[in-house]
DNA sequence: AATCAACACTTGTATATACAATTATTAACA
DNA sequence: TGTTAATAATTGTATATACAAGTGTTGATT
């Protein structure tokens, strides 16, 4: 639908303001739609990201910096999001022993059984949501805001 | 910047998955610039959302549910966002005389004023963003996100 | 007219982000 | 070696969203 339409704008907009409002409307209507396909599993969308980012690194632990700088949004507050997996049982938290500041995260078989679970409902949905796009306009799409983040 | 370096990641993800990602991502990258911006002024990026709204009415008055229909985040509770704003001197609130159930919002000289101060640094904002893209590069942009939504 | 449902808004609670201040540990270096 | 600076994480506070429950008002039905 259009931008217009779904916002009921009367204010006519020049090209660049309205692709740049539709960027922050549609992140926000893909986000929601995300978290609320996560509720149902128990965790949230930054939570789910930061299980997936664990499971990126095949065993290995990444210290709070390294996951912070991996996340959506980089100013969240990586030390209460990662204390809510370890209390479900997903991450397993170490203080680093070289570096004692560290703290090493990594992802436990729980936490990846439930990566696993959730990710088959999550796959549904981008699946209904990316058939409205064929594979020529979804890489051009990533493209153009790769492009507008200069 | 290419997201899969903005966010050092390391697994392969096809082209509608990357897509999506890059709309969540670039959505919130959008936002926090935006926020950043207003921030010096007082106001959040949903506070300007909220006047650049009524302005848009010329003087007419909106109840709280017509400017909910109108945001980016129909969820978010407008009653106190609202509040703050007329704490500011910005907005006028008055229960409606036909309906006391609705309350009638609207724009104060002193919000039109405020929002054109801090419309002059969003606009300054919004220019250097924008320039990484041409106007046909921008409406095609939008054209894919009206898209994606369906 | 009295009752009940629908409506419009408000309030409470859990979760999350932004940012600043603080704590603990390590590195630098005079 | 002792002091200071830098680093990594934690904690506190303000703001915002999501959602549910609650309040007051109006409309509909009998």
């Amino acid at each position: 639908m259009e931008l217009e339409e779904e916002l009921k704008m009367s204010e006519i907009v020049d090209a660049h303001h309205r692709a740049t409002l539709n960027v922050i409307f549609t992140g926000a209507w893909m986000s929601e739609r995300m978290n609320s396909y996560l509720k149902p599993h128990g965790i949230s969308e930054q939570q789910f990201n930061i299980l997936r980012i664990l499971r990126g690194q095949k065993g290995n632990a990444l210290n709070l910096q390294q996951i912070s700088e991996r996340m959506v949004h980089k100013m969240s507050n990586t030390t209460r999001l990662v204390e809510k997996l370890r209390l479900k049982g997903f991450i397993d938290r170490q203080v680093c022993p070289n570096n004692r500041r560290k703290v090493d995260i990594s992802i436990l078989p729980l936490g990846l059984a439930h990566l696993e679970k959730v990710s088959l409902d999550v796959d549904k949905a981008n699946k209904t949501i990316e058939s409205h796009l064929t594979k020529a306009e979804a890489t051009s799409l990533a493209l153009l805001l790769d492009k507008i983040r200069g």
